[in-house]
DNA sequence: ACCTGAACACCGTTCAAGT
DNA sequence: ACCTGAACACCGTTCAAGT
């Protein structure tokens, strides 16, 4: 008993953590369980590891967050350097709309990151980066410094390729009534409301898992470009 | 000792509670102390109750979270309805506009509201209401209801008058280094954010206490509402 | 009908200690 | 250098009980 060693419980990963082990685990448990199921116990037993360890590689959980806004974006990062920018100079409408709709689709993979970036995004670097790239191909494509500006924080998060949809349904809401019947509840005291809903074939088909919708999406991206274009054309 | 019943410990209110002062306090809390501190026990202790009251007017925290919303937008829904509209059959432009800067007024004086409808507005009566009337001016406007649906998608929060900034200061953060020295280090990394910084007038004149900059807002506005009328136009 | 006390499960985190 | 165990302060919440 006494010379009995406990064997070793996994015969795998005795690597040391490092910090980026930790985010990417806190990713990777992010996307298959859910931002909720980040805690710094369920990381740490995820990386096999006690809860107090985490503290030696990342300073509080803040930190933790904000590498994992770092991780995605820098994932976009990768992406979207990928889309061709020749043609900036005279085409950067199309160019900037293929960047952010390939930035969406990074996203996707990530249903959590988004809430996260937009609580966390204020000085991560990847972010800065992000929007460094994108100023300069507005830049290149003739507009001015101050319209540059303008279309950041008119773009705002629909850069990066969401939206904080204000209807969107909760990740694990239970479908509790008939939908036919609150229809009709609601054409009472919202008309207006039910009358777009009645008319849209809006859910279902071209609606993506999370909440935020492709065409509704591509619509107002449509709208603010053609309006920095517009601006532009005009200054 | 048997006999001294113990004074009451506030001569004030005995009145019971009921959800709409649960509401409101709730409300008048993170006013005053942050979204942070709105907790069950600071809550009741500012009632004047045990934490455990609180469970019978109101289910969880998350319905305590929603009702909060409520009681805000209400309130804007209050202020809007005061906005002439009978100009806006011709003129539904300059109505909404000034409808959604009414709105944006009245969350100036509750900073931490627009983070919670943005993660409660889902199911909200009010939210509801708000939407629906902003819907029925678009209609009296003249716009089909196909646009209209596009409308509420691209305008967003922004209906409700705001944006959620993604490069917003902590509320709470110290001002830690020598802002000089920041942009000497920026402008290697980030030459297109240094020139817009150096050459903005953004910081201080017109930005607002929260994260979200009033010039910003109205520009980014009137692109959304400049591109709407033009879809219209051509449709 | 309205409120309370004690207890539970779960957080993030500190600290002194282990190898 | 890297990890751990025990403990703390603070959450939201359940439950049986009080008036």
């Amino acid at each position: 008993m006494a010379m009995a060693k406990h064997a070793e419980p996994r015969t795998e990963s005795r690597v040391p953590l490092t910090k980026e082990r930790v985010l990417h685990g806190a990713v990777r448990l992010a996307d298959q369980r859910g931002i909720g199921a980040l805690t710094m116990r369920n990381l740490a037993q995820e990386l096999g590891v006690e809860a107090m360890s985490l503290y030696y590689h990342v300073a509080n959980k803040e930190e933790l967050m904000a590498g994992t806004v770092d991780v995605v974006v820098d994932e976009i990062n990768l992406v979207v350097s990928e889309v061709d920018t020749s043609s900036v100079g005279t085409d950067w409408k199309r160019v900037v709309r293929q960047r952010i709709l390939a930035a969406r689709d990074v996203l996707l993979g990530h249903p959590w990151a988004p809430d996260v970036i937009e609580s966390h995004a204020a000085m991560s670097p990847s972010v800065l980066r992000y929007f460094n790239a994108l100023s300069g191909l507005l830049r290149q494509g003739g507009l001015s410094v101050d319209l540059v500006h303008h279309a950041l924080h008119a773009l705002g998060s629909r850069a990066l390729g969401f939206t904080h949809e204000l209807f969107a349904p909760e990740p694990d809401a239970e479908e509790e009534a008939d939908p036919g019947v609150m229809m009709e509840q609601m054409a009472d005291e919202y008309p207006y409301l039910t009358e777009i809903v009645a008319h849209a074939s809006h859910n279902g088909e071209r609606t993506l898992g999370w909440c935020d919708d492709q065409e509704e999406f591509e619509f107002g991206l449509d709208l603010l470009l053609d309006g920095l274009e517009r601006r532009n054309a005009t200054m």
